[in-house]
This record gives structure tokens, C-alpha cells and sequence, in this order.
DNA sequence: AGTGTTTTATGTTCTACGGCACAAAATTAG
DNA sequence: CTAATTTTGTGCCGTAGAACATAAAACACT
């Protein structure tokens, strides 16, 4: 079987939400240096201290967003999923990157130069506006996932990543299984435990009828009550 | 003694950094319907739940914006000094309010109708950039924000609160004493501790001789040291 | 198939920190 | 000035959850 990497023409449907906010030379302008890139599998999309050179957009696949805390300990501070831009942030805060990315599975990511994007932005305030919408909405989420992760429970703190993983990347045909599937450990890294306890509560979960486990699929089958879970803490 | 309230005209100068992005026409339409407020101590100036009606800008005093977690315990999400604008996140994300904020002490504050921002910003590049900055800049130090209140011990939690409040609002003459008096509480609201935590933890930092208390004020004596404190977690 | 490696699972121990109780001090109210 | 309330300061206890150990299972690689 022959294999292509899609040319950028092929693409332009799906990065239309923003692209359709420019004029024609605008549009140009972004995308005359853009590229694609094919991220296996764990492979690392940028790291922490690099220069936020390239806005990306996810095509397909899925990505973390990671940072390292003071033991060692990782922290999935943000998911994304296709088609969704990321990696925008510390180019627009004026720093470099602060957290990593990797690819959950193979991704394939559009790069366009952050320096055209900007000046794109300091031209159209349709663009910037598309920023502005997106920031706000990032930063009430991570304030919200302050609270959450420092106030409650184990077993709040795992309800909520459940239906987070739910509401960010969906569910399978059956309506029951969601379509990522996790290691233990990158279970734990969401909701701030160990992965002992990733474990440990996602077991209890099962016996509880909550969920239904089989290796990294997970169903969930009592949304209602795991709501209940989170709100309580 | 007479004491009147501060008109728009003489603020303007504190509100420059903001109004001089702006033609004098957009300077107008923000500024027809803005409205200057005092603030005393411990009042309310949002509340959650509230529709984000107002561009709001602290020209003195000092205010924090809490959100309340599952156990009814508070959460200092961020402080404003002066002359700094807040309250307009949820306008741009098209939600209400989701904090409230409260006057740590008596401040002056002016209010600008969110909707007369917003129409400017989206014709006005140079207003949006000014946004866009700034939520950057917040979304970086809350996800940072996340991760140290989740991985650190008491003492580094600590040690970046008062290091933090160091930051943002300055010491005194002498160079050590910060200039906000805080209650115990509100600094264990900041660094997700109990009341108790805070005031032992703050106790051991005095007999180590890294701060001096003395009933609200605190003096940093070592910053050394508790940047030390707060780097090891 | 066989061997190494990673992931999952479960039990056991240990401790950081929350919860609670109470007293002293400080602040506010009347 | 006195009473009431809030804030600060300490001690003690209980426990959620981390740390560690170990084994079984799943997976990867020759």
C-alpha cells in the first residue's frame, strides 16, 4: 500500500474555521510556509524552553499537553483533539514553551510560522478575535481544573477526567467506550495521583458498575452517577 | 476634611496604557459610559454567576478573586494591584461570571460597558493584541499555578505566596515588609492550606528566620531561601 | 518460542496534612 | 468599658493518599 503525506491543498477544509476569517492574501500569506508534519506514537511535538516558532494544528490523531512538576511528576495540563490549534499560547505571552506536547498516537500536525500569524493578527481583528475567544475559554478552564484538582478527592479527581476524556474525545459507535485510550499512568498524570491509584480507583469503579473495564478501553456506563462523583468531590 | 469622588477626567492618565491603543473616537465610545466606584473593604464587586456587564480597571487599593471548591473551601484564583483591568475573561469567553472578587481593602475602581469594548476590539487590532497579551499571559502562570499548588509541599506553597505577593504588590520603605497585611486565612485560601497550616507553616518560617511577623505584617528576610524552598516544593 | 520490558494489579507501610478542640489575643459592637 | 465576635496560636488525632515492594499479565523484540 502506498502512503502520501497529504499536501497542504488537501488540508485546507479542516483548517477552515480559521482560515475562513482572512482575505485571500491573508490567507497566502499564512500558508505559503506552512507544512505538515507525522508524529508517531509518543513522539514529542515540542518541548519545554523551545521557541514558539509555528502555530499547529492538529489534523488527526491525538495530543497531551504536559508539565513537569517539582517531583519529577508529569501533569496533562491540556488535551487536544482534530482539528484544534495549539501551541499558540507563549508566542502570544511573548515566552517560550513551558510545557511539552506529545502525540498520544500518530498525529498529523500543520505548522504555520507564528511570526506570519501574528501579523496577521495585529491586522484583523476577526483573527484576533478567534484567539481572544479561545484564550478566555483556556484560562476559565484552567482555573476551574485549579480547584478541582487541589480540592477534590481521589475519586472526584478520576470522575472528572473520565468525562473529560468523554466530552474532548467522544465515544465509540456503542455510545459507551471512549475513543482514547489511556495507560494507567497517563490516567493518573490527568487527575493528579499516582498511577497506583489510577488504578486502584478505576478498579473500584468497575466493581461499582461505573465503569466497564477491558485493557485500555474503557466504557462508561453510569454517567449520571459519575457526575454525582465529581460534584461531590 | 471634604472627600469627592474622582471624576473620569482625572483618571484618564492611570487608564493610558489601555486608552492610548485607541483614535480618539473609540477613546469616546468607551469612555461616554464609564463610571468610576468605591469600594469599601471586604465588599463585593462581582459575584459569580453575574453577566461580565463591565471592563473593570483597579486605579487604587487592592482586590482578590476567589473561587469557592466542593468542601466550601476558598480559593485565591488571582490578586489585581493597581492600575491593572480585570472581570473581562468571561465577556470573551461568552460565559458569566465563574469567580467573584472581593476588595481586600477599601479601592476605586472604573467600569467600562463590556459591550462598548468588545465593539472595539473587534475593529481595533492594536486593543485586541492588548487582550491577547494578557490572557496569554494569565493562562501560562495558572497552568504553572496548577501544578505547584498540586505538587508542592506546605512549606513551597507557602514560600510562592509570599513570594508571589512580593510580586504584586511590593514592599514597604524598608525593602522586607510586604505591602499587603493578609489574614491567615487569605493566605492559606492562596496556597491550598487550612487556616491552622498557614499559621504554623508561616511560625516555622519566623523561627527559621526567613520571614518576621508581626501580627499581619510580614517582612521577607531570606529570599534566598524561600525561593529555594519554593523551587525543592 | 523465548527473553526482556513495560504495564497492570494488589498488599503494606508511612506521613503530610486536614479536622477538631480549645485558649489567648485582637478586633468590633453596643 | 464590657460583651461579643473574629482571628491567631497550639496540640492531638485520624486518614487520604503517597511510597515502596512484589507479582502477574501484556507486550515488544529477536
Amino acid at each position: 500500500m502506498t502512503r502520501r503525506l497529504p499536501t497542504i491543498k488537501d488540508l485546507l477544509p479542516k483548517l477552515s474555521d480559521l482560515l475562513n476569517l482572512l482575505s485571500s492574501a491573508e490567507r497566502e500569506q499564512l500558508l505559503k510556509d506552512a507544512s505538515v508534519h507525522v508524529f508517531r506514537k509518543n513522539e514529542l511535538i515540542y518541548n519545554s524552553g523551545d521557541k514558539p516558532t509555528h502555530l499547529q494544528c492538529l489534523l488527526s490523531g491525538k495530543v497531551k499537553v504536559c508539565k513537569d512538576g517539582v517531583g519529577g511528576r508529569t501533569q496533562i495540563v491540556r488535551v487536544i483533539r482534530p482539528v484544534e490549534y495549539f501551541g499558540y499560547r507563549p508566542a502570544f505571552a511573548g515566552e517560550n514553551y513551558v510545557s511539552y506536547a506529545l502525540a498520544f498516537e500518530n498525529s498529523t500536525i500543520v505548522r504555520i510560522p507564528m511570526q506570519e500569524v501574528i501579523n496577521v493578527v495585529k491586522e484583523n481583528p476577526r483573527l484576533s478575535w478567534f484567539f481572544i475567544n479561545r484564550l478566555a475559554t483556556d484560562l476559565g478552564r484552567a482555573d476551574e481544573r485549579t480547584v478541582s484538582l487541589t480540592q477534590k478527592h481521589i475519586r472526584g479527581r478520576l470522575a472528572d477526567a473520565l468525562l473529560f476524556l468523554k466530552e474532548s474525545y467522544g465515544v465509540e459507535e456503542d455510545g459507551f467506550t471512549l475513543s482514547i485510550y489511556l495507560s494507567r499512568e497517563d490516567l493518573a498524570n490527568l487527575s493528579n495521583m499516582t498511577t497506583s491509584n489510577a488504578i486502584r480507583t478505576l478498579s473500584a469503579f468497575a466493581t461499582e458498575r461505573l465503569v466497564a473495564v477491558d485493557g485500555r478501553k474503557v466504557k462508561l456506563l453510569d454517567i449520571a452517577k459519575l457526575e454525582k462523583i465529581s460534584r461531590i468531590g
